[in-house]
DNA sequence: CCACATCCTGACCAATCGGTCAAGAAGTTT
DNA sequence: AAACTTCTTGACCGATTGGTCAGGATGTGG
């Protein structure tokens, strides 16, 4: 009586448009993406798409909602257990690590953002809110324990989304302004980032 | 022979358009802007609305042409004469600022370059450029005679971007995480920044 | 207060939007 | 290969999109 199990079509056919739908809603935004755009860029026809996803909506939806959890991962992974700057770097090493890889998520979360977070706003405030809280917790502790410098753990955590998160939202810029049509510049990010933070941490 | 100078009715109903194109642009996007949206934001009918603009295009380049100028001012006046340190923190302040005074300009900016900056690129890899090469060789030149921290001065530039627009463009998380609903945060960032960088900029 | 330019609008248009549907094509099971 | 399910599509729909236009309202200089 439970779920069925997908077929290979469906599975194939999902992961198509998933990624066609990633691809869109990340550089035009919900509003200005188009059902069109993504069946093109899926390879399958507008009501193909619409059989497998009920609506624009739907994917939308489907998207954001397996974005946050891998999102938060990294932070999650933060704990009290080795060397503080070394616990934080290595936390900063892996979100430069994901707007390498994950450009396109990065961008699809910074224009949910951008609108006002209208899909996401339950979860800012509830599972990403708790997490930070937590978080920012321990670092306080590392604080008061004279283990790293005395800053404000909130707005240490948003400075680095910020700066890591900079160069998968802000890819064009970086690029133009680096001459740079690779990515090769991630590693200088790496350098100036891990020394940056050292710097800026050590107490 | 020259242009007529604008009416006073001109005057007020073109700057009520920017003004609405403006919001409007900066959360939608451009082309999930509608020209409904626009012509309601600003109390005017939308035929009205294009008696003064003759497309949205148009409306969009009008408020990206006079964006970047005044958004590049800040760090056209980063020079040799003070302090280095000082110097660049006054720079993170006065961007703070904007990001304070200007979240919309921020949002629009942030929008077009997520969708690859396609209205831009040519000021970006122009004057936006040439600017950042001539103050990243300032600043070069303060690493070198010591009175800064040897860092990579375009990823420090990029930072200091990324730090101070993320208050702007990520505004609604920020606020959502440290549960505010006014800008008395922005305070607390100041300090934050304030004494974040003279940390990682002390050599 | 007249003449003229400026300002404003309702009605309208073709194109595109998200979405539906009946019916055929392709797989799968027996 | 028959029977049945899953997959796919062309044609179509009402709503919304950016934009036009004729003509009326309003402001302005003589």
């Amino acid at each position: 009586m439970g779920e069925k199990q997908p077929s290979r079509i469906q599975m194939k056919n999902r992961a198509a448009i998933m990624d066609a739908a990633l691809q869109v809603f990340s550089t035009e935004g919900f509003r200005g993406a188009t059902l069109d755009q993504i069946a093109g860029a899926s390879g399958l026809s507008k009501p193909n798409v619409l059989y497998y996803f009920s609506s624009k909506e739907a994917m939308y939806e489907a998207l954001l909602s397996t974005l946050l959890d891998d999102w938060l991962e990294p932070l999650r992974q933060v704990n009290g257990d080795g060397d503080p700057i070394e616990e934080l770097v290595a936390y900063i090493m892996l979100k430069l690590k994901m707007s390498r890889d994950l450009p396109r998520e990065s961008r699809l979360f910074a224009n949910e953002i951008l609108r006002g977070a209208p899909n996401i706003i339950g979860q800012i405030e509830g599972p990403l809110r708790a997490l930070v809280d937590e978080k920012a917790e321990l670092i306080r502790g590392w604080s008061e324990e004279g283990r790293i410098a005395k800053l404000d753990p909130y707005h240490l955590i948003f400075s680095i989304w910020a700066t890591t998160q900079h160069y998968a939202d802000f890819d064009v810029q970086v690029r133009g302004i680096l001459r740079r049509e690779d990515q090769a510049h991630l590693t200088d990010a790496e350098s100036f980032l891990s020394e940056f933070y050292r710097r800026a941490l050590t107490p």
